[in-house]
RNA sequence: GGGUUCGUAGCUCAGUUGGUUAGAGCACAACAUUGACAUUGUUGAGGUCACUGGUUCGAAUCCUGUCGAACCCACCA
């Protein structure tokens, strides 16, 4: 690394930048090795971005705040670990990817699945590559030698061992007959978050079921009702609950039970609710409830199974069974209405919630000692306010779907003796037969024989796992699993920093996992931040066309000044706006920085034969100005840290901006000008601005480094240290 | 339906456990400058702290209610 070159009136960022990227490329500074004789260790897993796309200004944003911390920590003497990982994410990458070989002419159901997951495989590489550059490019001091991918070999082996001590040992994972909201364009199963809502125009139909008459929006999958429900509290109908009424139907004549529950809403059509656990969630849960049981007529191609109207669509089912109904002078009337469907996220089709046979995983034991754990206040969350939704989400959890019919991603080891088969019966019960002895096991390596029965003759399953299920075990499979060394040294981890938007999802079920693998949390603290919008608060996104591109910023304004937009202004959990200017405004911040070091520097080098006791008055305040700098500074100081100790980053970025510009360079360097001929004062000079650019440096460390440097070399400064970093932040 | 957050200058936001005259940046206006920095400095204008009622010696801050904005969870039969 040159010296500054202080001819230079403005900051000269992108040349100097890299330099220092260069710099610390070619060195171990960030491997926690570096400096192993430290005992005490701080360990952040950076949330692996997917591996589908470059990374978008939130990621960097937490990329940020992390590296904020790790650089925070490795001067206040941890050894700092920040592992950078990338993940597979399983359905979404396959959607992308699927879209990516359509422009290619290729495809997905004209490949073998090994040749897709090769091309895939592939694809995501070359994303990993992309967005590695961007995390080393503002600045990120992460360990590389240690960087993951969900799909590593290593990584699976351990995600397959913790499915199967569920499955045998525990009994805590197991197959089964449940609803699952079903995609019938991507043929998969999908959990909750893989689904959103619409809002639809759509018919609600008042349809006869003897002589009570029920609102519907779904009339196609009467055939499959079995009972009828109401409110307790409705008085009008509070005589029949647990009476069987008779009704005449399209399938003819049937007998259905009436329930009496809570959950029927009074006001909603007639107040009578038609009871179908085959196709619908709620119905689903009031079946398991009374023990009703379940019959199917909607298929996985979203084709009608019922025989009148066999390989029909459902809406097409739809309106030819209103019009049966209306023949039979079933029908009442029909109004219109708006509700909000259930469509996939990816491709925007409608949800089908049907019953079939998948993986689930028994959350609700598991969760029960993470909330005694989260109770006493383990994890602590940023912001605090956050944990009173992490603990209700715990209490309410569900049991958790982990298997999707695709193909990218971790194929479950499960293997079926001679096979299965699945089928739906002619009253529409679905079942499944095991082949063979009927045994299901689970085999970390690709098995030879069945354990039970010997036969050769075994199955594997074809499903991947959901891509959470393997997420949720990384703070633990990234380093190693529960026999790694690093795993030894480094878990918990000390903080986990990531959207609130995954608090359920990815947070919340890592507590659950690790808690159950390792007996431990994963993380001590959970720090949770906001969206980045735009300028009218809107999200940014591609198609909106509102993104910032960050290459484009870093060009522009250079990487310390794209750092601390992202950081400043920025509080726990709460969404922030983001724009050109405000970047730009930065940009002259760091320029000032620059500007105030090239005084200083001019200042020193003019005097430097006559300083002999630089170093002596060093640390010292001597100078008598109209601003008393000790006080302002040790003021200053015990904030930052206080505001460190709470994880309000974005307020230290604020104050450190503040206090070097205007109270640093506009009042005291300017009170300090007219001394600067007096060694003593040049002692303190010295010590001041040293002592702010530490502070400065978790922040903006190019600029800073780059300082550091120079001071170094010109013999300002005495240290034995290679990088900034592990320099000694400022404490009192 | 349940929950959370927010509403402070034209814009983006600070404002710690209630305490003088409510702050910063951008934008605006005037002035300065060849001595680190026009990517600068100084000064100025600009606020009924959404509204209402209350607690208090004292409220932007605490409490009640209203209005407005955003988000999360559940549901949408």
């Amino acid at each position: 690394m040159k010296l500054i070159d202080f001819n230079n009136k403005a900051y000269e960022y992108n040349k100097l930048e890299k330099e220092v990227l260069d710099f610390w490329d070619k060195n171990k500074f960030f491997e926690p090795e570096y400096k192993d004789e430290r005992d005490e260790t701080f360990t952040i897993i950076l949330p692996p971005p997917n591996a589908n796309s470059p990374l978008h200004l939130g990621t960097m944003s937490g990329n940020t705040i992390q590296d904020i911390l790790g650089r925070y920590n490795r001067m206040n003497g941890k050894k700092v670990l920040l592992l950078p990982g990338k993940d597979h994410a399983a359905i979404q990458t396959e959607v992308v990817f699927e879209k990516v070989l359509q422009k290619r002419g290729i495809r997905k159901r004209d490949l073998k699945r090994e040749e897709f997951y090769n091309l895939c495989y592939e694809f995501c590489m070359e994303n990993a590559k992309i967005a590695r550059e961007q995390e080393k490019n503002i600045g990120l001091s992460a360990d590389y030698s240690r960087e993951k991918f969900t799909l590593d070999e290593n990584i699976t082996k351990i995600v397959y061992e913790t499915f199967k001590k569920m499955f045998e040992e525990d009994g805590l994972v197991y197959r089964g007959k449940r609803i699952i909201n079903w995609c019938v364009r991507c043929q998969t199963a999908l959990s909750d978050i893989d689904t959103e809502y619409q809002e639809e125009d759509s018919k609600l139909y008042y349809i006869k079921y003897g002589e009570l008459t029920v609102a519907t929006t779904r009339p196609e999958t009467k055939m499959a009702d079995v009972a009828l429900a109401v409110n307790p509290k409705d008085k009008r109908y509070r005589h029949l609950i647990g009476k069987v009424i008779d009704i005449d139907s399209i399938e003819g004549k049937r007998s259905l039970p009436v329930l009496g529950d809570s959950s029927v809403d009074i006001n909603f059509g007639t107040g009578v609710l038609k009871v179908t656990p085959g196709h619908s969630k709620e119905d689903f849960r009031l079946g398991e409830k009374y023990n009703l049981p379940i019959i199917m007529v909607i298929d996985t191609n979203g084709k009608m199974t019922f025989e009148k109207y066999k390989g029909m669509k459902v809406k097409e089912a739809r309106e030819k069974v209103v019009e049966d109904l209306d023949k039979m002078g079933l029908l009442e009337k029909v109004s219109d209405i708006k509700h909000n469907i259930q469509v996939c996220e990816r491709c925007k089709s409608v949800i089908e919630p049907l019953v079939s046979y998948q993986w689930f995983v028994k959350t609700k034991e598991l969760a029960r000692s993470l909330i005694d754990e989260g109770e006493k206040g383990n994890p602590k969350i940023y912001p605090k306010r956050q944990e009173k939704n992490y603990l209700r989400f715990l209490e309410n959890i569900e049991d958790w779907c982990i298997s999707r019919q695709q193909w990218w991603g971790q194929r479950i080891p499960a293997y079926y003796c001679g096979g299965k088969i699945t089928k739906i019966n002619e009253s529409g019960d679905i079942t499944e037969e095991i082949l063979g002895c009927g045994n299901i096991f689970v085999s970390i390596d690709k098995p030879k024989e069945c354990p039970r029965c010997k036969s050769k003759k075994i199955v594997q399953d074809e499903d991947i796992f959901d891509t959470w299920f393997s997420s949720t075990q990384w703070p633990f499979s990234s380093l190693g699993g529960i026999n790694g060394k690093d795993f030894k040294e480094f878990y918990p981890t000390n903080v986990m920093e990531t959207g609130r938007d995954i608090l359920f999802f990815w947070v919340a079920r890592m507590g659950i996992m690790g808690l159950y693998v390792t007996e431990k949390i994963p993380f001590k603290t959970v720090y949770l931040h906001g969206l980045v919008l735009d300028k009218d608060g809107k999200k940014q996104s591609k198609s909106r066309g509102n993104g910032i591109d960050p290459k484009d910023m870093i060009d522009k304004y250079g990487r310390d000044a794209l750092r601390l937009s992202l950081v400043s202004s920025v509080a726990p959990d709460q969404d922030f706006r983001l724009f050109e200017e405000k970047i730009k405004g930065y940009r002259n911040f760091i320029n000032k920085v620059y500007n105030s070091s090239r005084l200083i520097f001019m200042m020193l080098e003019k005097n430097k034969n006559s300083l002999p006791s630089i170093k002596n008055s060093y640390g010292a305040y001597s100078t008598k100005t109209s601003i008393n700098i000790s006080r302002e500074m040790t003021d200053h100081v015990k904030k930052i840290n206080r505001l460190f100790k709470n994880y309000e980053i974005g307020l230290v970025a604020f104050e450190l901006q503040n206090f070097y510009h205007h109270i640093f360079c506009d009042i005291y360097l300017e009170a300090i000008k007219p001394h600067q001929d007096d060694p003593k004062a040049l002692g303190e000079i010295l010590y001041v601005f040293y002592q702010n650019i530490l502070l400065l440096h978790p922040f903006i460390p190019f600029i800073t480094e780059h300082i550091f440097q120079d001071l170094k070399r010109l013999g300002y400064i005495d240290t034995e240290n290679e990088t900034m970093d592990y320099e000694i932040y400022p404490k009192l």
